[in-house]
DNA sequence: ACGTGCTCCTGTAAGC
DNA sequence: TGCTTACAGGAGCACG
């Protein structure tokens, strides 16, 4: 599951190879992934140019030249790989019967064959929408993003302290604030030393203020490290990203807490549905 | 309106 | 060696 660093890392490997260039061929696989594909999808894409690539929560958003918008999630498990002449994919990387969208990209003049993009999502979680102009998407709706300056301690205040819900539940929420998920929660409210189980109106200003710097800094620390690889998560290169050994508590159940003058352990419970890793001593 | 829980799907690992 | 169960980065939807 890619949440934001692993997003934006994947943008980051994707936009040499779609920004400001042409879509040669589009295949699809299959007509549906978690949603059918918009209908004419490939001929809305084929000979219309990204104009621009970028990142909002967990969301790519291209841009075309036709004035449409390509959005694409990743669900749990979805990936891209490049293929290029000079940089060719890893055959053993993913098994093909998974990949359902393949992209040819203009190839620029000085270089020699064009790149070719795999979508590969095992679990089909991920989805494909195109905004005709002035189309609203699934992305309207979205909270602040954590790392802008619209996300701040007040703003998170505002945002929850009449919810009564967990706060652990709170912060996944994406009109809250766009991008989190399950590990950078649970880090980030580890690292504010606030239990996944308080609900959100008992979360004081000046706990909000921590919380949303402590989300800044381990998101931006996530980015630094090319996001974390689990199962399934790559950069578009396949380079494996390495915040995973970064991690404080998520999927450290049974170790002892990494703050030093703690000797608990790492407890993991479910709330609505979903793993919490916390310090039952250190986050209160 | 709000909060909780189920659901989509495949793959892997643990337990018996 | 099976077979069965639990769990995994997400989030839309149906209930109460
Ligand atoms: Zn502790």
């Amino acid at each position: 599951m890619p949440e934001l660093p692993e997003v934006e890392t994947v943008c980051k490997g994707l936009t040499p190879v779609m920004e400001n260039r042409e879509f040669l061929s589009v295949t699809l696989n299959r007509s549906d992934i978690r949603f059918p594909f918009p209908d004419n999808f490939v001929k809305r894409l084929e000979a219309t140019t990204i104009t621009r690539l970028s990142r909002r929560a967990k969301f790519l958003v291209a841009e075309l030249s036709s004035g449409e918008t390509l959005l694409m999630h990743l669900g749990m498990t979805g990936r891209f790989s490049i293929d290029t002449k000079t940089s060719p994919i890893d055959p053993d990387a993913t098994n093909p019967k998974h990949d359902h969208v393949i992209f040819v990209m203009s190839a620029l003049h000085n270089e020699q064959g064009a790149p070719t993009i795999y979508y590969n999502d095992p679990r089909r979680f991920g989805f494909m929408e195109l905004l005709a102009v002035g189309e609203t998407g699934r992305h309207d709706t979205l909270g602040p993003e954590p790392l802008s300056n619209s996300f701040s301690g007040p703003v998170l205040y505002e945002a929850i302290h009449t919810k009564k819900s967990p706060i652990k539940t709170t912060l996944l929420d994406q009109n809250i604030v766009a991008g989190l998920g399950n590990i950078y929660v649970c880090e980030a409210l580890f690292d504010a030393r606030i239990s996944p189980l308080r609900k959100s109106c008992d979360v004081s200003s000046e706990e909000c203020d921590t919380l949303c710097t402590e989300i800044k800094r381990t998101l931006d620390l996530a980015i630094k490290a090319g996001g974390s690889t689990l199962k399934d998560f790559a950069a578009t290169d396949g380079a494996l990203g390495y915040f995973q050994h970064s991690f404080k508590v998520y999927d450290r159940a049974k170790t002892p807490c990494p703050n030093p003058d703690c000797d608990d352990t790492i407890t993991r419970i479910k709330q609505s549905g979903r793993s919490s890793f916390y310090c039952l001593k250190c986050q209160k």
